[in-house]
DNA sequence: GCCACTGTTGTACGATCGTTCAACAAGTGC
DNA sequence: GCACTTGTTGAACGATCGTACAACAGTGGC
């Protein structure tokens, strides 16, 4: 975009290290580009919770990181995308961190009240990582990069809801048609939607006004929804 | 902060109108400043929709409102607080307009059917007023006036969705204790978080993800949710 | 027609933004 | 020890930010 420029002399070193200082310590050490990339992600989600929105600067970056402002443009084409990459990051972190918590347990009773639990604890529950979603989000329809992110991570959390109700509610419809059903009619679709705003509704709940209720009532709604879902099924059928 | 500085002369007043065009209209209106501040929380929620959150500046709102940029500090302090002042602007636009919907329906069942439908429908689930909401949601943790407005309608919205509740589940219980039980024993007030969650939830959901589900579904959901609290109450006691 | 009032304008300012790029230096291979 | 690669630095740039304020101008009262 912008023509060559010729710089001008630096005015003079300005002895950085006296000279005479003979147990001198290298300035920077070097990293590997993954590992770097990794260190600048970090400290972009870090800056996110400590200052919201305006924490989303280079220069706020990189001071986070301990690096200098350049550095960032080195490993990322630009801002966007390391905030994207940052996106990324913390959808995989916790539909991997669910997929753990729920696979630990055995029955698929056990393997949802995992699931409910993990996501009702830390660290997901805590108002610092939620206000770093909520920025995400408000940066979501204007950032195709985190549109692409959002996305890919978001078809595997539905995938996640949806087996884990699908065992529970006795039907193996996981990579079925959007018509399966479950025992008594449920529509399994509807159900994993349905489980997945209540979840995320009693999350942002939570943050918002986090004397209101406590995490434990946020699992026992969450458990009183898919009880419904088993024992009835009238009224489903007419959507 | 600044000290006085001495404005250099204007270098001429460069002819705005042709001396000699007779029928010049006037270069601005004047207008009372209830009706202006009126103006300029319209354009900064426009400017919102528009362009998220970089919408947010004092010359993209003073440009849509169609004013100078120092008119906007003329009519308030500074720029949170006519951030604020169209947060609680905007949250007392859904209150009331739920309110009002629920109010136009006679029985408490067609009372909360109406508060439901009105949720899912224009102008509430349009995806640009979703994507306001989630730009102030991002500010809330560092913004002081917007914490209060959110304070305020908030409260006034879980006030209208456990009347709307209480009155369903047969309790008259709206100002009561925490400890209030519908019938059944189930309990209002885990009720009313469950269903604002439930709500709140499918409304974020369908506007990540428009193609997933109707309206009509949610709106469904919802009341599927109600019918399972007015049928049952086991397991509610445990917490 | 003139005055006082005040809503309104638009330039200026200092701060900060994202990005560029020439220079520097930490490692590596020999 | 010396060339070489390349991760890293940090000053500079132009753009844009929020705010301040002196000048301007529309409005109503007389």
């Amino acid at each position: 975009m912008k023509g060559p420029r010729t710089r001008v002399a630096a005015a003079g070193t300005p002895a950085r290290v006296a000279p005479e200082e003979e147990g001198r310590q290298p300035r920077f050490h070097r990293q590997l580009p993954q590992q770097r990339r990794a260190a600048l992600i970090a400290a972009t989600i870090e800056c996110l919770k400590r200052y919201g929105h305006e924490g989303l600067s280079i220069r706020t970056i990189s001071a986070q990181a301990g690096v200098s402002v350049g550095l960032i443009n080195h490993h990322f084409p630009n801002k966007d995308e390391l905030i994207a990459a940052a996106f990324r990051h913390f959808n995989r972190e916790l539909v991997d961190g669910l997929k753990a918590a729920a696979g630990r347990a055995t029955s698929p009773a056990a393997r949802l009240r995992a699931f409910l639990e993990a996501s009702f604890s830390l660290p997901n529950l805590d108002a610092d990582v939620l206000a770093v979603w909520v920025v995400f989000w408000g940066l979501y329809r204007h950032s195709r990069p985190i549109q692409r992110a959002q996305r890919e991570t978001y078809t595997d959390y539905v995938r996640l809801v949806r087996g884990l109700l699908a065992d529970l509610l006795g039907k193996a419809g996981e990579g079925g048609s959007t018509r399966t059903r479950g025992r008594g009619g449920v529509n399994l679709r509807l159900a994993a939607i349905g489980l997945t705003a209540l979840l995320d509704g009693l999350w942002l709940e939570w943050c918002l006004q986090p004397g209101k209720f406590r995490p434990r009532e946020a699992v026992a709604l969450c458990e009183a929804w898919v009880e419904c879902l088993s024992r009835r099924a009238t009224g489903w059928n007419s959507l």
